[in-house]
DNA sequence: TACTTAGATGAATATAAATTCATTTATCTT
DNA sequence: AAGATAAATGAATTTATATTCATCTAAGTA
């Protein structure tokens, strides 16, 4: 038999980013993601069931790589400030090396191919996070606010970030990073 | 002759932003939205040449709905903490009561039917916004830093309290708009 | 009141996109 | 090397959606 070429779900998944981010989920067509990924259109139904199916399991590997990206080098014991810088770089850095996935991710949430369970599923990824605010808290690092704002405002904060330097092609040099974090530190420290 | 009936065109836009809110940009068809406007799909296309003038034509009235509200009771001579507190009560005020048209301008910004120059006419809204800043860095009462940081800071801040809002359905009282204020800006001031 | 004009309708048509499938190709097994 | 199996292809088909148009309706005008 045939081996299956096991670039070729990477390859697909590539094209469909970068579909989606040239003109939204709105935009793509199973044609059009099979021209940018080189292969034929039928091939992409060997792979996946339907364009829905290909669009679910393509969240799901955003899903996953964004896990694996936002506590990289957290250290639970380190101080509170350490580990929130931690966090906020890595999914800073998340959001700019892959803001097609981020695009696509959020575009996702408003459209008809993810179920409500799976965005619920999707917000757990930031309990380790809620865990020390709540401990930021504790010490007196940070405002007594709910972790809910806590949250609404950093990650609106990098999102931001991460959306206007794409799109209006800023350099995120280490002193804007910095300068950024400081704006976001001030803001929850008490 | 038959008079049009002027609120048709009302109809078919709030039609199309309940849509988009739902589905998202992706979702939407001209047959779905002539249905939940209750009228023929070929009425549509007494009032909108095609599907693509429809959205463009909603995006800028969305654009100009934004621009009444947002510097409103604005006044320049103001202290600067008072301005600068207006302008984000007012956007904010914005995002929460028209959520379903910043949803749509901002899935508009990534899809095929806006042009990139409709998108840099759209970003100039926020001029006045500007030159408060600028006067509130002669003044030493806020950070000196670009006003493009500046911008994206206080706007990620709004976008994302008014989508977490909106979708976890949490009500805004006004003890949670100051203390989300509060985080703005103790992370602006100098 | 009869006539004219433009809006409104929704079934019919055109267009575009998703999906299938008969055929070809590549690799593995014996 | 021949046969078996599954991948790959892309034209053909199906399905969905945009758009048109013959017909009807309502309001204005003479």
């Amino acid at each position: 038999m045939k081996p299956r070429d096991e670039n070729k779900i990477e390859r697909i998944y590539k094209a469909t980013l970068k579909l989606v981010t040239a003109t939204g989920l709105a935009g793509i067509t199973m044609q059009a993601v099979a021209k940018e990924a080189k292969i034929a259109t039928g091939t992409l139904y060997i792979y996946f069931e339907n364009k829905e199916s290909l669009i679910v399991a393509l969240f799901h590997e955003c899903i996953k790589n964004s896990q694996g990206i936002f506590f990289r080098n957290y250290d639970i014991n380190a101080p509170f400030k350490v580990g929130f810088q931690t966090i906020w770089s890595n999914v800073l850095q998340h959001r700019i090396s892959r803001f097609d996935e981020s695009l696509f991710m959020e575009q996702c949430f408003h459209s008809p191919f993810i179920d409500e369970q799976t965005k619920i599923e999707a917000k757990k990824i930031f309990e380790p996070l809620r865990d020390l605010l709540v401990r930021g808290k504790k010490e007196h690092l940070i405002k007594d606010i709910d972790n809910f704002w806590l949250i609404t405002f950093m990650i609106g904060n990098i999102n931001e970030i991460a959306k206007r330097a794409n799109y209006f092609n800023k350099k995120l040099s280490p002193d804007v990073k910095y300068l950024n974090f400081q704006l976001c530190w001030d803001g929850i420290k008490a």
